[in-house]
RNA sequence: GGCCCCUUGGUCAAGCGGUUAAGACGGCGCCCUCUCAAGGCGCAAUCAUGGGUUCGAUUCCCGUAGGGGUCACCA
C-alpha cells in the first residue's frame, strides 16, 4: 500500500506540514518550573461543580508558578452545544474568581497559541492526521453505526472485549483501490488509528495526583477523526496539549480508562506527554451509599446554585481548598487573614479518593467568613444578590440603608460576634423582622402565660419604657415586671420550685421578645430596641396587644 | 462481562513499620445565659476483610469484598 498516495487521497488540501505547527506554536518563554494548564469545557452551557474543582486546580497551579492556565473550547461535538454556552461559560468563571491568561473570549481569541475553539482547528489536526496516514498509522473506516451495532453485541454474546480491534477491525487491511471506490461513491468514513498495542502489555504512567499507574495498553484502533473531519477528544487532546505547550493535564478521573490511548497516541507523534493529574470525583451521599453527583438529580452541581444560594465567592474557595488540599485547613487557622493566593497549593496533597461534597462544612465556613466582615460589605454583597433574587427585598434595603446596616451589625460589635448570617438567602430571612414590610408573627407567645398576663406584661413593659435606659436599666425594668407579676427572677427557681411561679424571667422576655421581633428566638433585644428607636418599639409592642 | 480507580469515625481527613490513631464539620452532654447565635469544657465515633512479609502492621505485598468509573463518529 502506498501509503503516501492514501494520505493525499483522503487530505487533498492539507498543504501545511507538521513542522510548519511546530514553527508557529514554539515553546514557551517561561520560567523553570512553571505551570501551563488548562480547562477544556464543552460548550454545554451548564456549567458545574466539577468545572469549577478542576479550574481552581489549574489556576493555583498556573499562577502560583510564573505559569500560564488558559481556557480552551471543546466544541467537537456539534450536537451538545448550545447557543451562547461560551459566554455562560466565561462569565461563570469569572465570577467564580477564575481568570484566564489567554484562551477564547465571548468574541474571539486572546493569546498566541490559538485558536482555542477546536473546530476552528479542524486543518490542524487533519494536517497531523495525513502524517500518521503517510506513515501507515491510522487509516479510513467505512463500518456503518449498525455495523458496529451488530460487532458489539457478537462481542458481547461471546464474552469478547469490546471495541474496534483485530479480527473485528474490518477496514483496517482496505487496499487503496477499495478506498478509493468508496469514497468517490461517497461513503462517509472516520480515521482511525492504527493501534499495534496488546492488551497483554501494560504501561506505566505516573499521574501527579493518583501516584504510579499501571494500565493494560491500547489495542483498539480509536477513531481520530469524525465523519465530519472534526477530531473526537482523543486526537484534539494529544494534538491541542502539544502545541498549546500545556505541562499540566488537569482533568476527572472519568477519563482514566482512555489515559492508554493518549499515551499511545503521544508517542505516536514521538511527542512527550504532559503530566497528567486526574482528579478524583465529586460525590454524594444518596440514601446509604455515595454517588457521583449528578447534574440530573442534584440542584447544587451547578454554579448557578451558589449564586442563588448566595455565597461568597471567597467562601467557594475556601471550602473547594478545603477539600483539595488537605493541609489547607490547618494553615488557615494559623493564617486567618491570609489571602488564599499565599498558600502553597500542591498536588501532592491531593486526596484520590471520591471526595463527599458536604454542605454543612461550606455553611461553617460561610458563617465564619461573613462574621469576619464589616457591615458595610455584607450590606454590599446582600444588595447586589438581593438585585438578582428578590427585588422587593433590594428595595427595601436600598430605601432603609443604614438601618440596615445596623440590623446586619446587631451583636456583632463585642468580642464575640454573632454568626447569624449563613448565605444571603439565608440571611434575608434571618433580617426580615427588623423591617415593618417584612415583619410577621412568626412565632406563638410562650403557652404558659395566659393572653391577659401577657397583655399586662407588655402593658407595663411600654409604660415604663424608656429608650435611653441603658441596657442594666432596661433589664432591670423587666426584672421588675417579672417580680409583680409572680414569675421567677432567676430561671432556676423557677426551675427548682415551679407550683411556687407562673413561670420565669425566661417567660416575661419572651413575651417581650415575640413581640418586638415575631419570633421566639432573636439577638440582644436591647440593641434591636436601640436600633429600632423608642417610635418603632413601641409600635411593635401596642399591635401586640390583643383587645 | 473486560479494564481501571478508590477504601482510617456520619463527613473532610492527619498518619507514610512501633502513636493514648491528630485536627475540622456535624452529633451529644455540661457550663455561661432573659431566648437564640457565638464562646468554654467534655463525650461518643474510624483503620472493609482474609492471608502473608516482619520481633511488630493502619502503614509493605497478594487475594476477597464493597464503592466508583469506563468500554461512542460525547466530552
Amino acid at each position: 500500500m502506498d501509503y503516501k498516495k492514501l494520505a493525499e487521497l483522503l487530505f487533498p488540501n492539507i498543504t501545511k506540514t507538521p513542522e510548519d505547527y511546530e514553527r508557529e506554536y514554539p515553546e514557551r518563554n517561561l520560567p523553570e518550573g512553571a505551570v501551563v494548564t488548562r480547562i477544556g469545557p464543552s460548550p454545554t452551557g451548564f456549567v458545574h461543580l466539577g468545572n469549577l474543582f478542576n479550574a481552581i486546580i489549574g489556576e493555583r497551579l498556573a499562577h502560583q508558578s510564573g505559569g500560564v492556565i488558559f481556557m480552551r473550547i471543546e466544541d467537537t461535538d456539534t450536537k451538545r452545544e448550545v447557543p451562547g454556552a461560551v459566554k455562560i461559560l466565561i462569565d461563570a468563571m469569572t465570577q467564580f474568581g477564575v481568570f484566564f491568561d489567554e484562551g477564547a473570549t465571548v468574541d474571539g481569541d486572546n493569546g498566541s497559541y490559538g485558536p482555542y475553539r477546536q473546530r476552528q482547528r479542524k486543518d490542524i489536526y487533519q494536517c497531523f492526521a495525513k502524517q500518521l496516514v503517510e506513515k501507515g498509522m491510522a487509516y479510513p473506516c467505512f463500518c456503518t453505526e449498525e455495523e458496529l451495532e451488530q460487532m458489539r453485541e457478537h462481542q458481547k454474546e461471546n464474552k469478547q472485549n469490546f471495541g474496534y480491534y483485530g479480527e473485528y477491525a474490518k477496514c483496517r487491511d482496505l487496499t487503496y483501490e477499495q478506498i478509493e471506490e468508496k469514497i468517490s461513491s461517497g461513503i462517509p468514513y472516520v480515521l482511525r488509528y492504527k493501534s499495534e498495542g496488546c492488551s497483554e502489555n501494560s504501561v506505566k504512567v505516573y499521574d501527579a495526583i493518583k501516584g504510579d499507574l499501571e494500565i493494560q495498553e491500547n489495542y483498539i484502533d480509536l477513531v481520530m477523526l469524525k465523519s465530519d473531519g472534526i477530531p473526537t477528544y482523543h486526537f484534539a487532546h494529544v494534538i491541542d496539549d502539544h502545541l498549546m505547550r500545556t505541562t499540566h493535564v488537569i482533568r476527572g478521573e472519568e477519563w482514566l480508562p482512555s489515559l492508554p490511548m493518549h499515551v499511545q497516541m503521544f508517542d505516536a507523534m514521538g511527542w512527550e506527554h504532559p503530566l497528567y493529574c486526574h482528579t478524583a470525583q465529586l460525590m454524594k451521599m444518596d440514601g446509604t451509599s455515595k454517588r457521583k453527583l449528578s447534574k440530573r438529580k442534584d440542584p447544587e452541581l451547578g454554579l448557578e446554585y451558589y449564586d442563588s444560594e448566595g455565597y461568597l465567592v471567597e467562601t467557594i474557595w475556601n471550602y473547594m481548598l478545603t477539600i483539595l488540599n488537605s493541609n489547607y485547613e490547618e494553615w488557615r487557622m494559623a493564617n486567618p487573614d491570609a489571602a488564599y493566593t499565599e498558600f502553597k497549593f500542591s498536588l501532592e496533597k491531593m486526596g484520590s479518593a471520591g471526595v463527599l461534597f458536604d454542605l454543612q462544612k461550606l455553611n461553617n465556613i460561610s458563617k465564619e467568613m461573613i462574621a469576619s466582615k464589616d457591615a458595610e460589605f455584607i450590606y454590599g454583597e446582600l444588595l447586589s444578590w438581593a438585585h438578582k433574587y428578590d427585588e422587593e427585598f433590594a428595595q427595601i434595603l436600598e430605601a432603609n440603608k443604614d438601618f440596615a446596616k445596623g440590623a446586619i451589625n446587631v451583636g456583632r460589635n463585642g468580642a464575640k460576634p454573632r454568626y447569624d448570617l449563613v448565605t444571603w438567602k439565608q440571611s434575608r430571612e434571618f433580617l426580615s423582622f427588623y423591617f415593618d414590610e417584612l415583619f410577621k408573627r412568626e412565632d406563638e407567645f410562650p403557652e404558659n402565660v395566659d393572653k391577659d398576663t401577657r397583655n399586662t406584661i407588655l402593658t407595663k413593659y411600654i409604660e415604663g419604657f424608656d429608650i435611653n435606659d441603658d441596657q442594666e436599666t432596661w433589664f432591670g425594668k423587666v426584672r421588675a415586671i417579672t417580680e409583680e407579676l409572680g414569675f421567677a427572677v432567676r430561671p432556676k427557681d423557677y426551675k427548682k420550685n415551679p407550683e411556687m411561679y407562673k413561670g420565669s424571667v425566661v417567660d416575661v422576655s419572651n413575651v417581650i421578645r415575640v413581640a418586638t421581633t415575631g419570633r421566639l428566638n432573636s439577638p440582644d433585644l436591647w440593641e434591636i430596641n436601640q436600633l429600632f428607636g423608642d417610635e418603632k418599639v413601641r409600635n411593635r409592642i401596642k399591635k401586640a396587644i390583643e383587645k
